[in-house]
DNA sequence: GCCGTTTTCGGCCCGACTGTTTTCAGTCG
């Protein structure tokens, strides 16, 4: 309850809370803004002092006060006596599309609804277009939302949301082959799941606007304007179109790509030059004279910005950082060379040891390491100590016959529950890269698991944590482990931290590769793939790389091959 | 509730779409 997701979503309670009620609204935006920071903090905020807690901009006194209380009590004075104003359920409500807390205040307030089974009866008997600004419409669309509502998940995979983005634009290209049709929002920013998919045309005409709603799996037209339509596609994934002319196209997709939290700054950024900024462009407050907008560049510049790359938009200290001229050269998919997480049909794999390196080859990589499971996990066929070594024999005969991709025999080697290793030494000395992963008891409480992943850092055979926090997006929270302790250790012994590329992975995040980096720990971002096709993944590693603001040489498999083998923790002699 | 080389008070980002209220409030992003 007072991890940091729970503080989090304490605030955003009470945020809601205090929007029924109807509060002052730049209160109710200072808890929404905590929520966002706590949430996002990649250390345990309670395991930091008073002082720290209070220097987070946005965390005043009386904000540091209550994470104290939650951090202490595990519980809110404040927050309980909030709650007592209202019946439990009324937050449901909030969930659904077409009800803010306006709605949902009028409906406890004047029909005495409390949960959204008895919204859904009264709105099915009419009883709700008696009240004020309600009509038959009004019903219908919350029994739509309601239906909606059980059926949807709410958020969805990057890669998920990727897809479904270019298969409506090549459907929008179709009738309009000129007009630049690119995401926008949480999609391009990369983030892990995105809630639903916009999309930005420049230069559109009413005929895309049709076009867009024409898209065939759409299940329902939100909302069809001249500048924006909002469409509910079968599966539950909601798409939002926009439009605008192209002297506003670099203003839109600033504006529209967010975050929020990083364009409240720019737009403050802007006042303080005595600029306004909006979709349409930048203009001056005086005269309401067009300053800039074409592109997102010339926005930036005008401000006396670099150009921030969308993933770094998070109000994270890179509006600062393009100020002073710091941002980061960000690593992109082009710089990688290597993959060091394959399986093959040696264990759970689809494909056989040529297959798979063809096809990284294929995808541009100059060497991949094959690094089938461990004999521990029995159900993925998992390789005892004789098929280890059989198998990198194997590996490095088909390495020797293949031009223009050098194959590595390695192994991903479980981490048993005491958190040692599932091979024998002997054995694993003999492979040239041990990538180590919890795949059992995800069930140990933080401080067995912490102690298990401090043992296997500790053991020189293994050169790379895979997916260290065990997380599966939207199934499976992470293991419980103190990540600090983790990374201070992986850092003095130059065990690398794994990027997983797996879109259900992303693991480590981008907020704990973030913090990976700056302790100093080595990242690499691997396929994990278990299929030719899945080399194409690693663009999604890349991208939450780049949220972590991680150049090339924060990433080991940037490196050429020499200097890559040199930089694993069994080569190196600085220990 | 936060914040401060204009400030410890008085500010705090902005616009489109919908439905129903014929001039605007609520919701959403």
């Amino acid at each position: 309850m007072t991890d940091n997701i729970g503080i989090a979503r304490v605030f955003s309670d009470i945020r809601d809370l205090l929007e029924i009620k109807g509060a002052n609204p730049f209160k109710i935006r200072a808890y929404r803004n905590a929520a966002d920071i706590v949430g996002h903090m990649a250390e345990s905020i309670a395991d930091l002092t008073d002082a720290d807690i209070r220097s987070i901009p946005g965390i005043g006194k009386d904000l540091a006060a209550k994470i104290r209380e939650l951090v202490d009590t595990e519980a809110l004075v404040y927050f309980d006596e909030l709650r007592q104003e209202f019946p439990a359920s009324i937050l449901d409500m909030l969930r659904l599309q077409g009800v803010g807390p306006k709605t949902a205040e009028i409906l406890y307030a004047e029909l005495g609804i409390e949960t959204l089974e008895e919204l859904e009866s009264d709105a099915t008997e009419g009883r709700l277009r008696q009240l004020k600004g309600m009509g038959a419409k009004k019903e219908e669309l919350l029994l739509r939302s309601l239906a909606e509502h059980r059926t949807r998940v709410g958020r969805h995979l990057i890669g998920r949301a990727d897809a479904i983005a270019t298969r409506l634009t090549e459907h929008l290209r179709t009738a309009a082959p000129d007009v630049t049709i690119f995401p926008i929002g949480s999609l391009r920013r990369g983030c892990e799941t995105c809630g639903d998919i916009d999309l930005l045309a420049v230069g559109a005409t009413d005929a895309l606007m049709s076009h867009f709603v024409r898209f065939p799996d759409v299940e329902r037209v939100l909302g069809q304007g001249r500048t924006k339509s909002s469409v509910l596609l079968r599966g539950g994934v909601q798409v939002d179109l926009r439009v605008v002319a192209s002297e506003s196209a670099g203003a839109a997709a600033q504006y529209f790509t967010g975050s929020k939290a990083h364009n409240i700054a720019v737009r403050d950024l802007a006042l303080q030059r005595g600029l306004k900024l909006n979709e349409y462009g930048l203009f001056r407050v005086a005269d309401g004279e067009y300053v800039a907008g074409a592109s997102e560049a010339d926005v930036y510049a005008a401000l006396g910005l670099a150009y921030v790359p969308p993933e770094l938009r998070k109000h994270r200290g890179e509006i600062e950082a393009a100020a002073n001229g710091n941002l980061p050269r960000l690593i992109e998919r082009s710089d990688l060379r290597g993959d060091l997480h394959s399986h093959t049909t040696a264990t759970d794999g689809k494909a056989d040891v040529e297959t798979m390196a063809t096809a990284a080859r294929a995808a541009g990589l100059e060497y991949l390491a094959v690094t089938d499971h461990s004999q521990a996990l029995a159900m993925a066929n998992g390789l005892d100590e004789r098929r280890a070594l059989d198998h990198a024999k194997r590996i490095r005969e088909v390495s020797s016959t293949l031009e223009g991709i050098t194959l590595l025999a390695g192994i991903e080697c479980d981490i048993r529950a005491d958190g040692t290793l599932d091979l024998a030494d002997d054995c694993l000395t003999e492979l040239d890269l041990v990538v180590a992963s919890v795949h059992s008891a995800f069930g140990q409480d933080e401080h067995q698991m912490t102690d298990r992943l401090l043992r296997a850092i500790e053991s020189p055979m293994v050169d790379i944590i895979g997916h260290p926090t065990g997380r599966l997006l939207l199934r499976r929270a992470p293991y419980k482990l103190k990540l600090e302790p983790v990374f201070d250790a992986a850092a003095r012994t130059g065990v690398a931290m794994e990027i997983n590329s797996q879109i259900h992975h992303l693991d480590l995040s981008d907020s704990h590769a973030r913090l990976a980096r700056e302790r100093g720990v080595k990242l690499v971002i691997s396929t994990d793939a278990h299929a030719p096709t899945a080399f194409n993944l690693l663009r999604w590693g890349v991208t939450t790389a780049r949220r972590a603001w991680a150049e090339p040489g924060d990433v080991l498999n940037t490196l050429p091959l020499d200097a890559f083998r040199a930089s694993l923790r069994r080569h190196r002699v600085d220990e």
